[in-house]
DNA sequence: CGTTGCATTATTGTATACAATCATACACAG
DNA sequence: CTGTGTATGATTGTATACAATAATGCAACG
């Protein structure tokens, strides 16, 4: 994440060099190419139909995106993620999410409110049920709303790039129909501080809520998780 | 910003692409490049004798910085800074530089600790001589230092991005014999927090060291730096 | 006089060719 | 048998050529 950063830009979609950006950082982050697996422009380029040129653009933006870590004259690998960097990336998000709550309590739309109450009231009938999929992708989605209603385009990127570097070893750490129920209440709790417009409340409730997400990923799997 | 990613690595020195990205960034963060200027690659690839190629990298990790905005098939620009994003950045900052002054509190070595002493002893002897710019380049090597102290390399490079990013705006806000003056005396109060081991204190310390900052650049010279 | 359409030009997007660097294998010397 | 040196191949680094796209200016038309 490295770049970590300030990251920016929405990559565009439409470029054969967006198209491979986009491509690789789902194969990497879905599982496809591991850990050190070593990338090579002409191989990835022949397999998308594309010349050198735009692979080699993209891997210079998936390595400041932390992806790949290119070495010169060498190739281009697959950065692994140690477990310290995911317990880092969770503190420093346990902390960015309650900023992001507080700021929320300021600049929530009504009809960002009402995505997240369907969210809530969608996950509470999936978890109750063992619809682990389902699940993930609500989590995912309740907290993208809160980084859209944050108002901030730093945080929000921020905060989106991080979530989506750590899914690649978030899998199946939500689960147990206990921590999703769990999760899905403390999702309702900041929903309603957020609501109730008081942000010191929305920002410990979304910093607690991001601590218990790790623990419970220390606790069951994030090891196993990490080593298969 | 963009970016931040998670960014990571540190770009090859000695490839053409590292010093043509590392010569753009610093044109733009000096101001030698402007907010909304546009970055021709056949202009600049003759100014550094070098082809579009490695240029092109480039651009494709400065977008990814958020330093430059590429627009498809029209060009590359200078991106602006909004008091927003300074704002969102101090307030971002201020969080983080808590969150690795806590964990200095575990890491740090009697080596940089040492070289924090000294800079806080120099800072002192050149903010009552109103010698600016000895005490901005202090300044940024204190905060680096602790950094660093935190060893947590994601913490590192997404505190090293922001505090990069806002140099563009933050030229002469430390300017006031006042303000350097307090603003040491600040450092101090934090590096003592850091030896007694004492993290809560040192969060606190830090993240008010950043707010006080970003006060005092908005009291003086937020706006005028910005327009100019 | 303003507006629309087209032609021209400039600039970026992509592909390919060549140079430089690194990895590997093998031969040879010790 | 081991280690070193060299030659060969593979891969990346850079430059350039060509294609696609967007901006500009001008002319024709209303």
């Amino acid at each position: 994440m490295q770049n970590y950063d300030l990251k920016h830009e929405v990559t565009d979609k439409y470029s054969l060099r967006g198209r491979v950006f986009n491509k690789i950082r789902e194969d990497i982050l879905s599982g496809k190419y591991k850990e050190n697996d070593e990338l090579k422009e002409i191989a990835i380029g022949e397999e998308l139909g594309v010349s050198r040129t735009p692979v080699r653009e993209a891997f210079r933006q998936l390595e400041l995106e932390g992806l790949i870590q290119i070495i010169p004259n060498k190739g281009a690998y697959v950065t692994g993620i140690t477990m310290e960097d995911v317990k880092d990336i969770y503190m420093i998000r346990s902390k960015l999410e309650g900023l992001c709550a507080a700021w929320a309590c300021e600049h929530i739309t009504e009809q960002q409110i009402e995505e997240m109450e369907e969210n809530i009231y969608l996950a509470k009938f999936h978890a109750e049920r063992g619809h682990f999929d389902q699940m993930s992708e609500l989590d995912s989605r309740f907290h993208e709303v809160m980084y859209e209603a944050c108002n901030s385009k730093m945080l929000e990127h921020l905060l989106k790039d991080f979530h989506q570097y750590v899914q690649r070893v978030r899998k199946r750490t939500l689960s147990t129909i206990d921590r999703s129920l769990a999760s899905n209440n403390e999702h309702s709790k900041i929903l309603e501080a957020i609501k109730a417009r008081n942000p010191e409340e929305a920002e410990r409730l979304a910093t607690v809520h991001i601590h218990n997400a790790y623990k419970n990923m220390v606790k069951n799997g994030l090891k196993e998780a990490y080593n298969e």
